[in-house]
RNA sequence: UGCCUGAUGGUGUAAAGGUAGCACAGCAGUUUUUGGUACUGUUAGUCUUGGUUCGAAUCCAGGUCGGGUAACCA
């Protein structure tokens, strides 16, 4: 018997309607993007709700375009939103788009006009937003409001045959000029656009609002749930009285606070210019925020599903520390990591003891001490090694487990080395370490019986391998740069990546491929970036380890 | 300013009138051929003022603070 999970709020209404026999307890979502922009982690967390609400109560959950605004929607990011959403580990139950609908939220806007709940406005905006009112006075009514119906479905239908200008007229619904609530001051629900959609082509002018375009499709598919952020709650009275009025399947609409993380960007806006103003090499460079550049730094859909179970859904604002998503993404990758070794920043170390007669010596290295499936590799071992600068110390303070004058260290999977000398140049650089090494104490045969304290990496410099390694950092420097006053460029932080142009890597790494996933031990987690060739492998840093070292030493 | 929302450790999120719990982060320790992992311990919280009640994070009233909203965007 294991202790229940709570329900999240929307859990809670689902199967109070469940319970209740709503719809026949039958439950239908849909994640609803604008093909306006990447998917970043923020859709995430909607699109695992959605999905995962339909899974737990045996429903269905479509994908859904809310292509409405043909000047700003492309067909590339309907591809990317599908590729994205895939990649996460969700496959929808329909592709539907809301331009699918065009013909039946024309015909549902013609119902109203009939009904005397809407008319055509001549007013220009400017002209509509005076008229409007504000939250403490009411609006006053447009003189096209009492136009009779005739007159608005013959003006309608000229809208949609082109006989109109962009900004000439719109259509209104007719509600209420005073309501408490400003949307429902007789808002604009079908506006002359002549611009090609990128689905429809040329067959519309008129493109419906979202207020009149979204609540529809939900109804049209009879989504059970639809469930968005926040900021839509206002929209809720329109969207309830456009079902009303119309007569159709009464989707209802429930609300959560989208994420936020610290030193991480959700805006659309602001990323496309991001990308648009080269501040970073693409929608899925690996320092975005988006779901291409989580997968091309090397995250796993485990990892960003895990994440947003941990967080919940509810509806107060949240900040979520960037640290959850890095624990998620390390206790996966801990799992199925394959260990392998680099060096980042290498100096030499020269065992001054070893056989001169051997010319290159293999042993046995574990791939991943959390999974024994995994199994071994074989690693090539000499007399002369590269190894990390900071392994290295001259004066080395007493916690130090690592190499320097008289101290001992293991060499993962190989021999316990003692250092006796080094060189240095003019500049004062450690160029060489010269250790003794102790035979008997090879890995997994060690009779030796010394004890060491520390065990660093290394690679075989005769074996060696050049690869170019691509450390990131934060993009930005500020915790919430949503809120920043100052210019996007201004808090972009300039070190979010370092590259590392010359790398030492182990031979067993020629073999990577896109798929895999490496621990390079004691550095992080890496993967092969899409760019990287045979003649130049390149590896994006995933994340680093946790490091404790690091830690102690700022104190 | 109207309307709508929300308020629990540093950060998230539970507790549906009955012991404020879990996770991340932090701190301390054990284990370790990764200063990783694992494991153990630990610091820290109900916005405020009243009321109802044997009993309030929870219900009621007032206040305070935060967020949203006032596009021919979604």
């Amino acid at each position: 018997m294991s202790e229940e999970k709570s329900l999240n709020f929307i859990e809670e209404i689902i199967e109070k309607d469940i319970e209740n026999n709503v719809h026949n307890g039958w439950v239908q979502t849909r994640f609803p993007p604008e093909p306006n922009g990447y998917l970043h982690i923020g859709h995430s967390k909607s699109i695992c709700l959605n999905f995962g609400l339909a899974k737990k109560y045996y429903g269905k959950c479509n994908l859904r375009f809310d292509d409405t605004n043909p000047e700003k929607e492309e067909v590339e990011y309907v591809e990317s939103i599908k590729e994205d959403i895939q990649w996460l580990g969700f496959q929808w139950d329909n592709e539907f788009y809301a331009s699918d609908y065009f013909d039946k939220l024309y015909d549902f806007a013609v119902t109203l006009i009939k009904k005397g709940l809407a008319y055509v406005e001549d007013a220009s905006s400017e002209e509509m937003a005076k008229l409007k009112g504000t939250p403490t006075a009411p609006g006053s009514d447009s003189p096209c409001r009492s136009r009779n119906v005739e007159e608005n479905l013959d003006l309608f239908t000229r809208m949609k045959n082109g006989e109109y200008a962009d900004g000439t007229r719109v259509l209104r619904a007719k509600i209420d000029m005073a309501h408490d609530n400003m949307i429902m001051r007789d808002p604009v629900i079908y506006r002359i656009k002549h611009t090609e959609h990128h689905r429809t082509g040329n067959a519309w002018c008129i493109y419906p609002m979202y207020d009149f375009a979204h609540g529809q499709s939900d109804s049209i598919e009879e989504i059970t749930h639809s469930i968005c952020t926040l900021e839509f709650i206002p929209h809720r009275d329109l969207y309830n009285w456009c079902i009303e009025k119309l007569e159709i399947f009464p989707s209802r609409q429930y609300e959560f606070a989208r994420l936020n993380m610290s030193y991480t960007l959700m805006s659309k806006r602001k990323l496309l210019t991001l990308v648009n103003e080269k501040f970073v090499e693409g929608w899925d460079d690996p320092r975005m925020p988006t779901i291409s550049g989580f997968r091309r730094r090397g995250y796993t859909p485990e990892s960003i599903r895990e994440f947003c179970d941990k967080i919940g859904v509810a509806k107060r604002d949240n900040m979520i520390d960037t640290s959850l998503l890095d624990f998620c993404l390390r206790d996966h990758l801990n799992q199925i990591a394959l260990r392998r070794m680099a060096v980042l920043d290498p100096i030499k170390l020269v065992i001054t003891n070893y056989p001169a007669h051997i010319t290159e010596e293999f042993l046995e290295a574990e791939n991943n001490p959390e999974d024994i499936e995994a199994g071994y590799r074989s690693l090539p071992f000499g007399n002369e090694l590269w190894i990390e600068r900071t392994d290295f110390m001259e004066d080395a303070p007493k916690k130090y487990f690592r190499l320097g004058p008289g101290l001992q260290v293991r060499l993962k999977s190989a021999y316990i080395v003692e250092c006796h000398d080094f060189k240095k140049d003019e500049a004062g650089q450690i160029t060489e370490v010269h250790c003794r090494y102790f035979p008997e104490s090879k890995s997994g045969h060690d009779t030796s019986g010394i004890k060491v304290k520390g065990t660093i990496h290394w690679v075989s410099c005769a074996h060696a391998k050049d690869a170019e390694i691509r450390l990131y950092d934060r993009l930005f420097t500020v915790e919430n740069p949503a809120a920043s006053e100052e210019e996007l460029k201004d808090i972009l932080n300039p070190d979010s990546l370092h590259i590392i142009p010359n790398a030492k890597i182990e031979p067993a790494l020629l073999n990577a491929s896109r798929t895999d996933k490496f621990q390079f031990l004691r550095l992080g987690y890496f993967c092969l970036d899409k760019n990287s060739v045979v003649d130049k492998l390149i590896f994006n840093r995933t994340v680093g380890l946790k490091d404790s070292w690091a830690k102690e030493n700022k104190q």
